[in-house]
DNA sequence: CTCGCTACATACAGGGGTGTACGGAGGCAA
DNA sequence: TTGCCTCCGTACACCCCTGTATGTAGCGAG
């Protein structure tokens, strides 16, 4: 299945398009990181040779900058979405922790591997560093709209990225029955508020749901 | 400076301990990650050939193991003791803010290299996990101590160290004024309470007085 | 039918890293 | 002085990766 195909279609599809290549570099960078991202490596889980890649590409360079503008296209725009149509606090909470646990919309593995390569590469931690800043301000714009003072809202806007940001880092796997068990001191204390009864429970259906749809 | 010599030091020093490179090492590591943790780099940067690594070591698997030991031996129980001598919450958070920012008593930045050295490498990754649950852990019992029930503690414990991984993490850079008049949201945050304004303002001064001292 | 383009395969040059085998310099002891 | 032990330099075998040059199969067009 390939992503977004630039070439000339009307022809007939070669063994490897480009965005093949993307791909399986793709899942070798969540994987095992970027220094696996070799074209060698590549070529033997495409089952072709190397000269087919430097077909579709000048470099190496070339693949990983391809690689840098997929992560862009997939994980931006999608935590801030959520929280831009949120009525209440209670649900822009909810609604942020629901994309953080559906993999679908979301990618975690994916942005924490270029997490991980960021730290390596000057320009890649840029272009992190630049998502990480606009989701704050995302999320910190939302705590404001729902009364917060503009340093707590910051502050708590970086809390909650961070803390979710660190889920990830640490490869934090707990079952889903526990991390529900968990739900109203995470309220309580990324908001320092109690959250509804019944809205806890519809939202620990909505994740039961989520869970079995996804898989 | 050898850190701590195993050998026979009645006899004349060697040109390169066994200390000497593992010192190189960890300077490698931090500044630049595992994979440039290579015998044949060392040996340029400390000015001698590979045939006295291999004098000292018996392959590169036995340096990094000699890492991982060092790591241990410096960054634990650092935090622990922190929070286990003080008095009051209030004084308790402080001081744990106190730790993370001085940088003499806790090396972040081995930490944050060793963290990802444990995203590629199992074994790490138990050694990383374990001590990571034991720093929560501690301070959930720190938190315990002062009043809160279980389950919030876990995870107010939980959010304050996340928190602070991830400030490392992203290599988060900010003047120290600006950190400082994050203090009284971040105390809010973290305990539910509000921080008392001349506590605050003494921790101010004891910051630019580490700070002073430590540069 | 053959020309020409696409999409590879093959082969080679070059560089860098790990281990290993061995040789040699220098202190120290008898 | 001789000999040993410590510590390191040298040289080689081996592997793996990138990039490039060139050969080649298959298909569409004229």
């Amino acid at each position: 299945m390939p992503l977004l195909s630039t070439r000339d279609e009307t022809k007939r599809a070669p063994q490897q398009t480009r965005d093949g290549w993307i791909e399986a570099a793709l899942a070798v960078l969540v994987e095992q990181g970027v220094e696996a991202v070799q074209i060698t490596q590549l070529a033997k889980r495409l089952d072709v040779t190397r000269g087919s890649f430097y077909w579709h590409f000048a470099s190496r360079e070339e693949l990983l900058d391809a690689l840098i503008a997929e992560w862009r296209a997939r994980n931006s725009d999608v935590m801030l979405s959520a929280l831009a149509e949120s009525e209440s606090l209670q649900q822009g909470i909810l609604d942020l922790f629901a994309v953080w646990v559906d993999h679908t919309r979301f990618d975690p593995e994916l942005d924490q591997a270029v997490r991980d390569w960021a730290r390596r590469s000057e320009p890649v931690r840029e272009s992190v560093a630049w998502e990480d800043t606009n989701r704050v301000s995302a999320i910190a714009a939302f705590y404001r709209r729902h009364g917060f003072a503009k340093t707590e809202a910051f502050i708590r806007a970086r809390i909650i990225y961070f803390t979710q940001v660190s889920y990830y880092a640490l490869g934090i796997q707990e079952p889903m029955t526990d991390r529900m068990s968990y739900l109203e001191a995470y309220y309580r204390c990324f908001t320092g508020q109690e959250i509804e009864k019944d809205a806890a429970a519809a939202f620990g259906a909505r994740l039961i749901r989520a869970e079995e749809e996804g898989q």
